[in-house]
DNA sequence: GGAGCTATCTGAAACGTTTCAATTTACAAC
DNA sequence: GTTGTAAATTGAAACGTTTCAGATAGCTCC
């Protein structure tokens, strides 16, 4: 592998006129110039970028941990965040925490010691404690995408759960359906880990939407599940075996959903006759389904740029303020929810 | 930051013997041991990996290139690599070629730049004649996955896709149905790019069936898709305005099988009766699709695991061979095909 | 009390860059 | 020619580690 010692040498300039000519300075002669890219493509010279990292004291390297890499609601953004980030000359030091915060913790710390320039935070896999306490010592640039930390001196994205909910459950209503019922996420998990998880914000949405109405919240309309397909299949199936069941349900991210819809159809019951559904999530498999999934759509690939742009904005060191942003969702209408066709 | 500098400084230490105690060589004395550690700890001290890696010549990094990370055939082969890579001290850095041969190149290239020690290629998108240029001037750990470059220097993990798609089609003609099509990857861009894609062998699978039951080849039941659920249904919608539409195809991979569902069901047709479907991977989504898919299931954790073991083999620097693995596939009966209930 | 060990520790070079003060060169102006 | 100035180049230090030849100290043995 040739270095930049070689090609001075073989061209006949010091070290550091070399190294000027690969940086582009602009004070060498092109004559200069042009006899060391000789010699740099001669050679096959490819610059050292871990001695050029030592020495800038940067990394050009990002870390980003996932929550879950296998939820679909996540590779988009994932992609999203990669294209920009190489398109600025950095790239993605990747951990998946397969939905373990012990993981979380652990690359979180290894991200640091590998020197990255910055992180973003996929689902917010990483305990609090360990999260802020880190903060109020350093100054880092990170920001956290679909998690709210309650922590001013962090960049967060989120999205505006509690409408989307909202707006999820109202449409059910507004439908003529009673009951609407909900499978939510893990609740008491948020309890415990102090974990803001959006469930709550989903939950909250789902209680508002209710109240809006002035029909009174029913516990018994409310299964909680965990996030995945299987947890949405047995929320679903206790419903299907109460005495009365709901005639509408709000669930509360698309994998639970796909996991209901069959649980229904094994019940024997058809989507939306019998029971209507609304999702949220988007994911892409909610066009696949069959029915298609009526669901709240978050806005997958602005989540993903606005994360990176936020965070190549606070890599490029302008003193910048931290930026608490909510995006808005949309309801999309297909066919789970037995709405006539309109546009949503 | 502290440096180790720092650290030798604070315990009247030499920088040598620090080094020593942080990577806990044998001959630094009890007392001595102690005492730095104390020093380390009281100033929170953590070694920079920059620094190591040039030192070293090893970034304890592995380059990931998958070709299209929003596939779902994806992410559960990149968790199984990430974890191991993770539990032996390497990070991945992660490149998405979002199907785009020149981004994989270039995310190639840019991983050389990065000093990865070692690279997994998952689904081959990188050029042939970049690859196998470069394979032959160095020597550099590297585990190919799903793609055959035809190039004995090189490790490759493989399915019998071949095969795979021979028992898929036999399946369909078992059932009696007929014609069969198939729904083919992007066949003419392997010719024009030289780019054996996994396309050309399940292609070659589905021709060896008909060949078996003596039922000659037809143009007319192929069409060529592009492995996203876009091309399925594109590739599916052209066969339903033929004048005869083919009882049942074999679809190139899950995805596209989903789309062409998709089609089938816009179109007011039913499935399995009026045509039966086929397809290949066994995403997750296949289970939850209606009907559920019938598809060739591939051993997608052990593709993960395998390629990660190998190339951690040859990272270890143990003289190995280069190796050929081909994985047997797995026929999974559920709906779409139509077959009575069977064990698959 | 010196030789010979061993166990422990030191100091400096090296890894491949970037950076910058200092030097050299080129050239114009007189 | 000398001087002044700008342009081009050099050389060495630095980034934070690892490594290793050599130094030192403490023993044992005769």
């Amino acid at each position: 592998m040739a270095t930049l010692k070689d090609i001075a040498k073989k061209s006949g300039v010091s070290v550091g006129t070399a190294s000027a000519v690969i940086n582009n300075k602009s004070w060498v002669s092109d004559k200069t110039r042009k006899r060391v890219w000789e010699v740099i493509e001669q050679l096959n010279y490819r610059p050292n970028q871990t001695a050029r990292s030592l020495k800038i004291k940067k990394s050009e390297t990002i870390g980003l941990i996932v929550s879950d890499i296998t939820n679909p609601f996540f590779p988009e953004i994932v992609r999203s965040i990669e294209g920009i980030a190489r398109n600025h000359g950095y790239s993605l030091i990747l951990c998946d925490a397969n939905e373990d915060i012990e993981i979380g913790l652990e690359s979180f710390n290894l991200l640091f010691d590998k020197q990255v320039d910055g992180m973003i935070l996929l689902g917010g896999i990483v305990p609090q404690d360990a999260l802020l306490s880190f903060l109020k010592k350093k100054n880092f640039p990170l920001v956290v995408v679909e998690r709210d930390y309650g922590y001013s001196r962090l960049n967060t994205i989120l999205v505006d759960a509690v409408k989307g909910a909202f707006t999820a459950t109202t449409h059910l209503l507004n439908l003529g359906y009673w009951p609407v019922g909900i499978i939510s996420g893990p609740l008491s998990l948020d309890q415990e880990s102090n974990y803001l998880h959006g469930s709550v914000g989903r939950f909250e949405g789902y209680q508002a939407a209710l109240k809006a109405k002035g029909i009174p919240f029913d516990k018994s309309w409310v299964k909680e599940g965990d996030f995945r397909f299987e947890g949405g299949y047995r929320a679903m199936m206790q419903f299907l075996e109460q005495v009365t069941v709901p005639r509408a349900v709000f669930v509360s991210n698309d994998l639970m959903a796909i996991g209901a819809m069959e649980a229904i159809k094994n019940k024997g019951l058809r989507i939306p006759e019998d029971i209507a559904i609304v999702g949220y999530d988007d994911i892409p498999e909610a066009s696949y389904t069959s029915p298609t999934l009526t669901t709240i759509a978050l806005p997958k690939r602005k989540l993903g740029t606005l994360a990176i742009e936020i965070l190549l904005k606070s890599l490029s060191g302008q003193e910048n303020e931290y930026q608490k942003v909510v995006l808005p969702t949309k309801l999309v209408v297909r066919e789970s929810c037995g709405a006539q066709i309109q546009e949503g």
